[in-house]
RNA sequence: GUGGUUGUAGCUCAGCUGGUUAGAGCGCCGGAUUGUGGUUCCGGAGGUCGCCGGUUCGAACCCGGUCUUCCACCCCA
């Protein structure tokens, strides 16, 4: 055999059994995101550069995926880009193009773009690939899909309660028990940055604080000291690193530390409302914990911070993640638009279905009916009675091929496919089948109206 | 981008300190069995040992590079 081909690094092919287990997935999403008021758009799969590059930071930038322009590409650039290796110069005059790194930004253009077609707030979900150039690992793929619902244009917070109940809901429909929705406010780190005195290195202290469950007290200790940031405000933070109790408890030690921060007070308020009115709502089987390590995510995010963090015992990153972002469509020149929103990582919550064994109800698109060839009469005659199966939407087929008995017989078998109707000259001179069940071996003579029935039932 | 790890038949894997013609199980194809699958028995096909180069009389095995897998970091869904 020739050289086996081969797919792109963190790129997959699914087979039919995953394809179901992925639109099982999809339409579950889907269908919540419709009965909270989305409503679908699409956008394509590759943006023009300067859309995307810069919006994910630096690192965002590396790993966009650039498309080479058409035609004779060198010949444009300048020698000295050449000559000096300027990979960044060089790229931004070989590519136009790049693929979609996520669904917010290219959504940001899309509000812009049609501003004056949409009526506001304008609440879309969207669920598409999106491609990094990463280097794959466990749940990480360089193409994935999200699925995303975002309201623009409205700062109402029960839009960001709603959230949390759109997540409780598709993990309930998925029968995913456990999920923690973990939630934030970006105004309170940033009070917090404020009060330690360290406002300007509000990132490099988010981003240290952020993996205080992953390094301990000590490991984010090293990390704020190597980022410049003072054995003072080290000193100050200490609280977060010991922050417990439950989320009313949380929120008043919060209002307590940020007592001399505007701003962080403001936080405090958006979170509690969101909070407090989960508490009394209730969620069907996820928790809501107030998690002021969170600053994952997008350097956009302005006010709420969502993620999601699958159940204990499954060693997986987040499944999903989300916030407000006032100035979002700010960058693309539509001022005093804010929006809020969420993702699902579709990928990952596969994975964790499929370790928790959560598949068991996905029905396999495979036929009920599989009706053996004798020849060209015996044919024609099952593609009568296939006609009525179909129309009564049985799914079924003939064996394309009149080949021996035994073959045809293996590949119901293999393919799990529970009935078999036999048709040969006694059946067509008594206008009958005989309907075999595959599971129990028993086989009937029967007509075409207890065909039908028998197979509906089944 | 950094560090580690993996690659032998369709699949899961053996393969000795480097030594003839690289093996097994499962699967596949054919037969026993011309209108009856799953079980059994018999037979068969299928491999440039990821790729390129080097060392050697000789390389699946040693060395270098490269691609790929998985894992950790960075970052993220």
């Amino acid at each position: 055999m020739a050289q086996k081909p081969s797919i792109p690094k963190g790129t997959r092919d699914f087979s039919p059994t995953e394809v179901a287990k992925r639109n099982y997935i999809f339409s579950t999403i889907k269908q919540v995101f419709e009965t909270f008021g989305f409503q679908p758009i699409e956008t394509p799969s590759f943006e023009n550069s300067d859309t995307l590059m810069g919006k994910y930071g630096e690192e965002g930038d590396r790993l966009i995926f650039k498309i080479l322009n058409s035609g004779d590409y060198l010949n444009k650039v300048d020698e000295s880009f050449l000559k000096d290796k300027d990979s960044l110069k060089v790229t931004s005059k070989i590519s136009e193009k790049a693929l979609r790194y996520d669904l917010t930004v290219p959504f940001a253009r899309y509000v812009v773009q049609h501003q004056n077609e949409i009526e506001f707030p304008f609440k879309r979900y969207q669920m598409q690939p999106v491609w990094r150039a990463d280097r794959p690992q466990k749940g990480r793929f360089r193409e994935f899909y999200q699925c995303d619902a975002d309201v623009v244009g409205s700062k109402g917070l029960w839009q960001e309660v709603e959230f949390v109940q759109l997540y409780d809901a598709v993990f309930n429909k998925l029968k995913l028990e456990g999920v923690t929705i973990k939630l934030n406010n970006r105004k309170i780190l940033a009070g917090i940055a404020e009060i330690i005195g360290e406002k300007d290195k509000l990132i490099d202290f988010t981003v240290a604080l952020d993996k205080l469950d992953k390094i301990g007290a000590n490991g984010v200790i090293k990390e704020m000291q190597e980022k410049g940031i003072s054995e003072k405000a080290i000193e100050k933070v200490q609280p977060l690193f010991s922050f417990n109790g439950t989320n009313l408890e949380k929120q008043d030690q919060l209002q307590e530390m940020l007592s001399n921060s505007e701003e962080g007070l403001q936080g405090v308020t958006d979170l509690r409302f969101v909070v407090n009115t989960i508490e009394t709502l209730g969620l069907k089987s996820s928790k809501l914990t107030i998690d002021v390590t969170l600053a994952r995510g997008l350097n956009y995010y302005t006010g709420a911070i969502y993620e999601v963090s699958a159940p204990e015992g499954v060693n997986m990153g987040s499944i999903g993640g989300g916030g407000r972002y006032d100035d979002l469509t700010g960058i693309f020149g539509l001022k005093d638009m804010s929006g809020v929103g969420i993702s699902f990582g579709l990928d990952r919550i596969y994975l964790v279905l499929e370790e928790l064994n959560l598949f068991n109800e996905v029905d396999l698109p495979k036929p009920k009916v599989l009706f053996v060839n004798f020849g060209e009469v015996e044919a024609l005659y099952c593609m009568k009675a296939l006609a009525e199966l179909r129309k009564n939407n049985i799914k079924s087929e003939l064996y394309p091929d009149s080949a021996k008995m035994k073959k045809q017989m293996n590949y119901a078998n293999r393919r799990d496919i529970p009935f078999v109707v036999i048709v040969g000259t006694n059946e067509i001179a008594n206008k009958k089948f005989t309907l075999k069940n595959m599971q129990t071996g028993e086989q009937q003579l029967c007509s075409l109206e207890e065909l039908l029935k028998i197979t509906i039932q089944h």
